[in-house]
DNA sequence: GCAGTGATCATA
DNA sequence: ATGATCACTGCC
């Protein structure tokens, strides 16, 4: 009888001891599992993401040094950087590179969470997790899932980064389409919807 | 289009 | 101590 069968698809130190939008991208179609208060565990399919690359990245909060807040940043890949945002969202992040490189990935939207300041109020994510390694310890981690093919990922320059300069510009913005992943959603039975667009 | 919301950080 | 700034969201 074995008490941990699937700890070999927890993703651990090593995939996120290396570049920022390398890991942004590989995280799409892997799962954000959260544990709630009565040990319940759920999944979620990962499918937006944005790299935040270092300190020459002025759109990364480690620009103009290291403070407080984002001192997280500066340490060990694989720990959650959990931040209050417009005083109201509680933004996701997990470090990435080694050591001394303060890099990470925002976690914008999972399958049925769309958008960073949704995705923490639906899954309960908060300061408390902010430091702590994503691990099971943590009651939050991310498994591996199906990997998708770059040509399935649309890739855009970041959000509400204008005042980055040339690097708002960057195409470091990972999304994937929720249909495309269908292993994940149950066999693909969502229904089909369609969204007229006419703004530019 | 824009107000809400409050921690954070630079400035003093 | 004070004020500007937000890696956003929801309603106008």
């Amino acid at each position: 009888m074995t008490l941990m069968p699937t700890s070999s698809r927890v993703l651990c130190r090593p995939f996120f001891e290396r570049p920022a939008d390398r890991v942004a991208r590989e995280l799409l179609g892997a799962f954000l599992v959260v544990r709630g208060a009565e040990g319940r565990v759920r999944r979620h399919a990962v499918v937006e993401t944005e790299a935040y690359l270092g300190a020459h990245d002025l759109a990364c909060h480690a620009a103009r040094g290291m403070t407080p807040r984002n001192a997280v940043m500066f340490g060990p890949a694989g720990v959650w950087y959990v931040y209050l945002c417009y005083g109201m969202h509680w933004m996701l992040n997990v470090v990435t590179g080694p050591v001394g490189t303060p890099a990470a990935v925002l976690i914008r939207g999972v399958t049925g969470h769309v958008g960073p300041g949704r995705l923490t109020r639906g899954l309960g994510i908060h300061a408390g997790h902010n430091a702590t390694p994503a691990a099971r310890g943590s009651g939050l981690w991310f498994e591996a899932g199906v990997a998708v093919p770059p040509r399935k990922i649309e890739r855009t320059p970041r959000i509400g980064v204008d005042y980055a300069g040339e690097w708002a510009t960057k195409p470091l913005r990972f999304v994937v389409d929720p249909e495309k992943l269908p292993m994940i959603n149950g066999g693909g039975s969502q229904a089909r919807s369609r969204t007229r667009r006419t703004e530019t």
